[in-house]
DNA sequence: TTCGTTGCAAACGCTTTGCAGCATG
DNA sequence: CATGCTGCAAAGCGTTTGCAACGAA
């Protein structure tokens, strides 16, 4: 997880602008803890910027992804949500209640993926990894 | 992989009706290497029924994901594939040629999900694992 | 004969795009 | 002041749905 100061110098640097409604957009990701969807980031940034359009929402977050700084998570039947948490990590999604946690798993991860790209002879730069499950407070209810 | 037959039966078994269209479809989908888009099987079934209709398609995939006989994927910017390896397996993705390989890591994945498990309290019933990167055709092209 | 399935056409909904006006650098 | 960004509206497109006809059991 970066810092917003950094993650704006670096923009900068590299010739974006920096609007007030990036900033907004940025710092609502790096906050937010429930993996939200473009509906979810809007509805949070209108708060302070009234006029924020889904299209800015769309528009940026495609901008954050090329940018590294983003990823994209999509689900079967369901809206794609953003995570600003671009570390390697499992997220386990509740089956029930949609709810999204960040399991740090780094080292089991790496070595996974070392033997994956040695078995498979892929060159690998990223990956996703995602256990679906009742969450603790779903796993009594199963309605 | 379950063979045909044992799915024909027992989808039969449960009620169910077999058409040809649905027997193309799961026969398709077992031989294919390619973890197919929903196009992609209305063409290669359009082979054998020039009538099979997208609509079909979309029904029965659908149909088939909640026998939990395949498993569909999707990925970001890219309509969704659908795979009849319903095992436990790491999906390695071509960002270049789009290729996708199926690499058996049942036991690194049943640790990790155990580990998740512990760590995260949820109940976990199934996961998704994948990596990116280039195959071993492209990583050499890198255009 | 029954009722689950097919396939056309239309609807749906998330996402993308065109473009005029705006504001950052 | 130049040009990248915003935000409205419209288009795009993969997927779902309604419904009449069909055919598996």
């Amino acid at each position: 997880m970066q810092a917003l100061n950094n993650i704006i110098v670096s923009l900068r640097n590299k010739g974006f602008r920096i609007t007030p409604q990036r900033v907004a957009i940025i710092n609502y990701l790096l906050n937010s803890q429930i993996h939200p969807t473009a509906e979810e980031i809007c509805k949070a940034v209108q708060r302070k910027y009234p006029m924020m359009s889904m299209a800015t929402v769309y528009k940026t977050v495609d901008f954050l992804k090329n940018m590294g700084i983003i990823q994209e998570l999509c689900f079967a039947g369901e809206v794609n949500r953003y995570d600003a948490n671009i570390s390697k990590h499992v997220n386990v999604v509740c089956i029930r209640c949609k709810r999204i946690e960040d399991i740090d798993e780094q080292q089991s991860l790496s070595l996974l993926e070392s033997r994956v790209s040695d078995r498979s002879r892929y060159q690998i730069f990223g990956g996703r990894f995602e256990l679906y499950g009742y969450c603790n407070n779903c796993k009594n209810k199963k309605t």
